[in-house]
DNA sequence: AGCCCGCGTGAAAACGTTTACGTTGGCGCC
DNA sequence: GGCGCCAACGTAAACGTTTTCACGCGGGCT
């Protein structure tokens, strides 16, 4: 017993396919009793209409792409439960590829997608304007996450990297701590690059005194562990650290504590996205919040808007808020925890 | 200019639609030379197939469904990790569907997926042997995952929550602790279930004379916290806790740290699962490591084969490994951690 | 009373592939 | 030199929809 298909239910129903399908679909150009009678027909046989004809005709997969980078940790989990809850939400699949090293890879997984997929999310670094220029038809709708490239040719949506490592570099330093050094992001990365800006904007406005000192990190707790390590073994040690991320800030919280370094009294520590984990770690983790599975539900919609009114929306650059986070590994004054 | 078809191909090579369907997918009943035309002329014209129309004809989509639950936490973040970079190894899309609270949300999700995918991979507790009956054709390859559905009819693979279960609570006996509270998971969950199973058996075996003592979670960080309380204030406290999962496990040692209990001199504590953030809380977490990532790999590959060669490959129920990975919140005798 | 309009319905084209089946041409073999 | 066979290639059907178009028919208008 094959799959129940349009013609049968049509034959069931005794009437055309094409009533079958505007009765199933479009609501109107059908008598109420008829409607009925398919209706009842399509239940009987356990009538679903085959996707991939649909789609032939209709031009529509109803299906978005997410390209994302290697998923690893909590940042990319409470992404992409965003952007479900959001696609579940406008009726729409979601089809994820992720871990393209190279461009290359990239390249030939949105080649791959083309034709799956009525638009793209896409959140990688090695993505640019020329890349997409290449590799995507025109009339595809594709929205940008936390993205170098810039003007008025995509959507883009961007987290406020830079605002929000000034707010906190300044909050750092006006709990008292005099020096504060950045374990920065992987080279390339445009998170990375701009929370180093930030970093050095920060440091430049209200400390311009205090000595720069960077170390690198590529956005994983190893790398964080790492990097403490290294920090203690400087010469002076800084007052304050501030990871961009917060995976690292979790792995060197772990080195001071294996080197036996308290926190926040010897070192102050802090993070960047308020992962759910953060709050959980001892001491808990102060960072800067970003609503990451609100930020895959925007985009998302921003996505679905572009699909539903092609090329009517023309193409904004939209940057979502942050909020500092005050827990216990950054010293200084607390406030009570703003939830 | 609308994206090229296969007759734009056929036209600029001067052969049928055959030839170049012939030329770019099956190896064989081209000359050389005209393969050659057509390769060119496809590449000049940038043509990619259309799916849809592939699919169609073809009834086979090259992607497979992943249902899953809410995707919150670092479990389902490795889990799509490894199904992801397996999917791709084996040429396959990955469609994910996740959070369906209840059966009929589950139901929806299946069939709005009918058609659209190969095969599925099934990790939800609402999923039992009548609900795949009920909604599932026949033909359509399953994999289920940690499942409670067991027999002949489907393809099941899971982790060793029982075994697990037990030689951590072995562990922790061992290790001097007499008293081993549980902090369970989910009512209704199958690996919560089976792993107080285990919790339930080794006491009995190891530690007859001792108390039991169970309180509930629902495997969420903030669950283990307020059970983390809970325990503490009870009339006598246990030696050791025993959280059903890594996450609740965090959460409960937070809670410790709030109340100025010292892990592991005070209490000891345990987790499952060995998610990545285990080893980067103070003190690092022993767990009960199954290797996630790998564990959604084999059942990729494990569906993939059921594809490929349908009702070939009968129906087995494996289940993947674990080892007990001790490290500083379970006290007793330490051995270098085996990374 | 005739006309036209609109509504419900059916027939058929179209979407872009794959593949079964013919058709050609060249070549070896008798 | 004719016969048949095989390889290369073309023709057309098929996949399951949606949608356009035509058709018939009843009723309100002039």
């Amino acid at each position: 017993m094959a799959a129940a298909t349009i013609k049968d239910v049509a034959r069931e129903a005794r009437v055309s396919v094409a009533s079958v399908s505007r009765a199933l679909n479009g609501g109107g150009g059908v008598t109420a009793a008829t409607r009925e009678r398919i209706h009842a027909a399509a239940e009987r046989l356990q009538y679903i209409p085959h996707a991939a004809a649909r789609m032939l005709i209709t031009r529509r997969t109803h299906t978005i792409g997410a390209l994302l980078p290697d998923l690893y940790g909590e940042f990319f989990s409470e992404l992409i439960r965003g952007i479900d809850l959001a696609a579940r939400a406008c009726g729409l699949h979601l089809l994820v590829s992720s871990s393209h090293g190279g461009a290359a890879e990239a390249a030939a997984a949105v080649r791959s997608m083309q034709g799956r997929v009525d638009g793209l999310l896409i959140l990688s670094e090695r993505v640019d304007a020329a890349f997409l220029r290449a590799n995507l038809p025109k009339a595809l709708p594709v929205v940008l996450l936390n993205s170098a490239v810039s003007g008025p040719a995509f959507h883009v949506l961007n987290i406020d990297n830079h605002g929000g490592s000034v707010a906190m570099v300044q909050h750092l330093l006006r709990a008292g701590h005099r020096s504060v050094a950045l374990i920065a992001g992987p080279a390339g990365n445009f998170d990375a690059s701009e929370r180093e800006r930030g970093y050095r904007e920060a440091m430049a406005r209200y400390a311009p005194r205090a000595a720069l000192s960077v170390v690198a990190g590529d956005f994983t707790e190893e790398s964080g562990y790492r990097a403490g390590h290294e920090l203690l073994a400087r010469a002076k040690r800084p007052r304050a650290v501030f990871a961009a991320n917060d995976m690292m800030a979790v792995g060197c919280l772990a080195a001071f504590k294996d080197a036996g370094v308290r926190v926040p009294e010897d070192i102050a520590l802090a993070g960047f996205d308020d992962i759910p984990i953060a709050r959980y770690v001892t001491p808990a983790l102060s960072t800067v919040r970003v609503r990451i599975a609100d930020f895959g539900r925007l985009a998302l919609e921003r996505l679905a808007q572009v699909i539903e009114h092609p090329g009517q929306e023309s193409p904004s650059a939209d940057t979502l808020g942050f909020e500092i986070v005050v827990r216990d590994t950054c010293g200084g004054i607390k406030p009570e925890e703003n939830s």
